[in-house]
DNA sequence: AGACGTTTAATTGCCAGACAAACATTAAAT
DNA sequence: ATTTAATGTTTGTCTGGCAATTAAACGTCT
């Protein structure tokens, strides 16, 4: 871990690597204690700045926490779920608007993660789930909601649903999928609204999962999807003929 | 964007969220240069070190990249999928280590989510990516593998078989749930060992895939995802006893 | 002896200033 | 015109220091 070649620059980067490194491999335990920042510099052989700039690097991937103090200093910190949801989201979010991934292929993907919850959902279900999940297709009901308020309703709608799972590791996947796609959702939405087609899908949606009926709730899913898509084709060929 | 309420500490925690806030809402496009960190020093009142923590906070998570020389600078560097894939596989393969998930809840939505991409990887396939999936079932049934190189062979077929489905979405998700495993799948490999049926099940499945069946290529997944869990559930039991 | 306030030491957070290295531009020399 | 040298800009790193915070050690009083 303490090995450094001398070789080029970024040293910083160098030494968060080895750190990391020791952390993934086990060697570093969770809540285990670094050394101060004044002994990784002599064990280094660096500078206290360059440290503090690798343990910064380490600390915006919530890889270590910092504590100031007599018994502070760096610890490896334990990686919770919540934690990698905000990272996946952000990530997720700017693949998507950097890569100008089509609404189509972002689309597919995110209903056939979905899709494949689903049945887990439909047969763990709770009634704090299924209630969630009516609570958010009532909201979307309603119609003073606005655009930005609907998003996010629908998306708490898909979240609970991906919840019911009962699968944190399935959750944390999606978490991704489903909240990044809201600012592409967002721009179709403005311009083809029919909330009530979509209400009607998700109180379909909860009705299968209340029943347990896992056909009758992927179907229900594919007609989201299919209605998206058609949406979203909608919008882009009202937008072209403008253009030409 | 310039906005530093003075009240607490982390400063550079706050000047990366300024800047990172600002690269997600687009008012600094890809490949826009940065300020210099002397400026940013200027404008966010504080000194150059702490600019630079910030600025390390940003590049450990892909965000900017910096240059060195007159002409050089931090800029907004555009995420690609291939930089996404390694932060999605350390963080997959932490979380799972840091929060005791245990082997039926990885392994479940593991294959929930391959089952997921098979029907479109079964659709759009590839020549090429039959042949990566032939070639690893092939490799695999060679007699002198070592057991790390038959999990690494492992994953290389599965993915392939993701990759087919042409998503790069689907794919850059997948690659956490694949990758991940791959450590949980090696402490059972050593015990309980039966290759023969592992590469049996790939190649029914690389046929499936050839025949575009997509019945067939599911119902195949289903069966090594039972198996994997018998696998499981075999070296729980034998370590049991000797406990007890 | 025990409770309570004070000091002390360790540690991170932050800063000022400086030098080195890399790099592009410009000026000068051949 | 081409090559070479000078120059300026920018990041990378170092030195040294001070402030803020925190827990433990210490001492004092009841």
């Amino acid at each position: 871990m303490k090995i450094d070649p001398s070789n080029p620059a970024d040293l910083s980067a160098q030494i968060a690597k080895a750190i990391k490194d020791a952390i993934i491999a086990g060697s570093l335990p969770v809540d285990e204690r670094l050394p101060s920042e004044a002994e990784l510099a002599e064990q280094f052989d660096v500078s206290r700045p360059t440290v503090r700039e690798a343990l910064k690097r380490l600390a915006a991937q919530s890889l270590i926490r910092t504590q100031r103090g007599a018994t502070g200093g760096a610890f490896v910190n334990r990686l919770r779920f919540e934690d990698a949801y905000g990272q996946q989201i952000t990530t997720s979010t700017l693949l998507l608007s950097m890569n100008d991934v089509s609404f189509t292929t972002a689309c597919e993907a995110r209903y056939a993660l979905e899709r494949a919850c689903a049945p887990l959902s439909v047969q763990r279900r709770t009634a704090d789930h299924l209630a969630t999940m009516r609570a958010e297709a009532h909201r979307q009901a309603q119609p003073g909601l606005t655009d930005e308020a609907f998003c996010a309703s629908d998306v708490a709608f898909h979240r609970a649903l991906v919840d019911a799972a009962g699968n944190p590791v399935l959750s944390y996947q999606l978490a991704g999928a489903v909240e990044a796609m809201q600012p592409l959702m967002n721009m179709i939405t403005f311009t083809a609204r029919s909330r009530e087609r979509i209400v009607a899908l998700h109180t379909d949606i909860a009705n299968a999962v209340e029943r347990h009926d896992a056909t009758a709730t992927d179907s229900h899913l594919v007609a989201l999807s299919t209605y998206t898509q058609e949406l979203a084709q909608n919008v882009i060929d009202a937008r072209k003929p403008r253009k030409a």
